[in-house]
DNA sequence: CTGAGGATCGTTGCATGCAATCTGACAGAT
DNA sequence: ATCTGTCAGATTGCATGCAACGATCCTCAG
């Protein structure tokens, strides 16, 4: 009788509005929709999304556990900022362990990870040529560098580097990369996919040790004036 | 004036009733005071820590990102619970990464981080030669390696590794030490505050290194008859 | 005696209310 | 004019109430 569900029209299959809200967040700080130092209101988040400020504040508590926003006593939560020097460490450690995390997934991934790799790669070239929609090309890449996270085959090793992995995609989402060096990521990921379905664990941490590498050194290129629209790596 | 502390003396600067509902969980959980794969219920919790749900609740959510307890929709929280595979996989990530924080460290620590190394270390000395209180021996371990993890000088990184450390510390409270691994580990400290105080943090990741593995090694003789009644490394 | 179905209980998840704290501005004094 | 003290608004943190989901036990049919 009362029930009109023509209203609540949010997506009400995936998971509970806890899980919701924190995905959504998560979203909008990695698509840079916040400003770095920017504050998190709870009861704003809660009318915007159209819960309470409970599943908001789980959220929050969450991102911050993450390291994704700072949080002070009585303060509230703003989002992460980074100085110059921490990209650059964050990039370094990233480096180090990621790879390693690769080599570990590959051997594990199944035929629906592999697809989904090659689905994730494929629709990222199409932005690319099409030259469109950054934040999409984000969510995209995102999701490709978390799936090897993922399949790493330890929960905690996959905790402990998505601590690493998330904050890093938050600072990339500040910097401009050339065509030429969206160019080579695109075919780094061609790579990947491919030494995946090799099943090459070696072969795939080595490529994406230099694919990490070589967009840290492109974020030395912010002040180009070359036409850089969009961004990822 | 009127400012009478006497009242309060419940530890008041330690944050608040979440924070303290949260290190009190961790604390438990590192000592094995809990069960693995205990289920633990909120209300409980609350009654017996004298707060309510909410606080209890929030401790929850930040042990469960961190992955100390694991969550399943509408059932709650329950103690993480090993493999011994997970165990060994544990340990191996950790001698990979705890060291590399470790030489980070020794040059970003301060005097009064020295003074508390070596007080943490004349401690733990002093508990293995009464041989007693294995819960305090596992606390003042906990904090001495902490604090390498938090002086590591990234904030990311040491998100990261405790994701790593704090399981393996909940590992290690199942394990039982042999008097020989236990005066090797205590020697393995003093090494370590020495390459501390000397500002040498190759020697001291070095030391590190070894001192995980060797306590990697040490949790084979669990079958083992030797009057093994401290735990620690 | 065994298996299936249903009902009751308990627990979690979300919403809301209240008190404590922090932020900002205004007025007054030096 | 600048600085300080006070006050008002706003926001967070905690406590509590309600609804939904899951688990367990009992009953009943086969």
């Amino acid at each position: 009788m009362a029930s009109d569900p023509s209203a609540d029209a949010t997506e009400p299959s995936s998971g509970d509005a806890s899980d919701r809200v924190y995905a959504e967040l998560l979203a909008r700080i990695s698509e840079g929709q916040f400003a770095a130092g920017e504050r998190l209101y709870e009861q704003a988040l809660a009318q915007d999304l159209g819960v309470s400020r409970t599943p908001v504040r789980d959220a929050l508590k969450r991102l911050a556990a993450e390291g994704l926003v700072d949080t002070t006593p009585n303060k509230g939560a703003q989002v992460v900022s980074f100085t110059a020097e921490d990209t650059v460490a964050l990039y370094d450690l990233r480096a180090q362990f990621e790879p390693v995390a690769c080599r570990l997934a590959v051997p594990r991934l199944s035929e629906d990870d592999l697809a989904e790799l090659e689905d994730l790669d494929a629709r990222m070239q199409a932005i690319v040529a099409g030259g469109q929609d950054p934040a999409e090309l984000t969510r995209l890449n995102n999701r490709f560098h978390a799936i090897f996270v993922e399949r790493c085959g330890n929960r905690h090793l996959s905790i402990a580097l998505q601590a690493l992995f998330r904050p890093a995609v938050v600072t990339r989402t500040f910097r401009q990369y050339s065509p030429r060096s969206l160019e080579r990521s695109m075919q780094a990921h061609q790579q990947l996919v491919e030494a995946a379905r090799a099943g090459d664990g070696e072969w795939a941490e080595s490529v994406m040790r230099s694919h990490i590498l070589s967009t840290r050194h492109a974020t030395g290129h912010q002040g180009d004036a070359e036409d850089v629209e969009t961004l990822t790596e």
